[in-house]
DNA sequence: ACTTATACGACCTCTAAGGTCGGATTAAAC
DNA sequence: GTTTAATCCGACCTTAGAGGTCGTATAAGT
């Protein structure tokens, strides 16, 4: 029904968190978890994803934790959302071509019109609107 | 990962089949199973529950079937997919409140704006553009 | 060494999507 | 009036993916 993930979600309220603080202080996954009662180790994996993919940095050890490494303005809620859910799409051919019905889909190219202007709404929507 | 459910696309590729049809004439559910390749039971269930609603005419016996009922310019998007699957929502704080961040929760205002966005894009989109 | 943090793969559970089946109802055709 | 071809509808099955847990490894400050 067109929702996010939990995980995107928790993703956001990250960030977020992350967003208030300075260029340099760390947080650790479990006070974020704490603070917004979040399943400590989910998040914890969705940050280690988000520091693969050079969202945030990480120091580990006791006193590490988490930091913002990128400019959310740079980052348009398309990118960070594919990045944790995989391609923004209406339906299944709008990515691989593999579905049965190719051959006699009367829909496709108003659904991909559609798909297309949807997609467009979250690529105008940097991660720094979103923590506003 | 915003996707629409098979039952949104058969039920999309069966309304444009009658689309193309005189206001009288009738197809039966498996004519329209066949041509396109789509579970036959799947699909005479969705055409029933279009038919509750109101958006399909239903002629029951032999030579029976399904036709158009409404005017499909006066039906969004929006209507169609919340007939289908229900509420169109990022969020499930979009629509119920029952969540246990609802307290902490810093990205419901930004997203709720997102939401909106996002559905205003379908309650632009009538059926019959769809059908194009 | 010990502690406290991240790193990460393996696993578990539960829900909902997608699909199937069986039988009931309706009505045209013979 | 029996047969046949359609809708009607609830019950059920199966599977994938979301959401969450666990155990263990690794890194680094004290």
């Amino acid at each position: 029904m067109l929702k996010l993930s939990r995980k995107t979600e928790y993703a956001l309220m990250a960030l977020r968190h992350l967003y208030g603080k300075t260029t340099e202080q760390l947080t650790s996954s479990k006070e974020i978890a704490a603070t917004y009662r979040i399943p400590g180790e989910l998040l914890a994996k969705t940050l280690q994803q988000l520091a693969r993919e050079g969202i945030v940095e990480t120091v580990q050890g006791p006193l590490g934790g988490y930091r913002l490494k990128v400019n959310l303005e740079k980052v348009s809620l398309t990118d960070f959302i594919e990045l944790l859910e995989g391609p923004v799409a209406l339906t299944d051919c709008s990515i691989d071509k593999n579905c049965d019905q190719l051959g006699t889909c009367t829909i496709r190219t108003p659904i991909h019109r559609i798909n297309d202007t949807m997609k467009n709404v979250f690529n105008n929507v940097t991660l720094a609107e979103v923590m506003q």
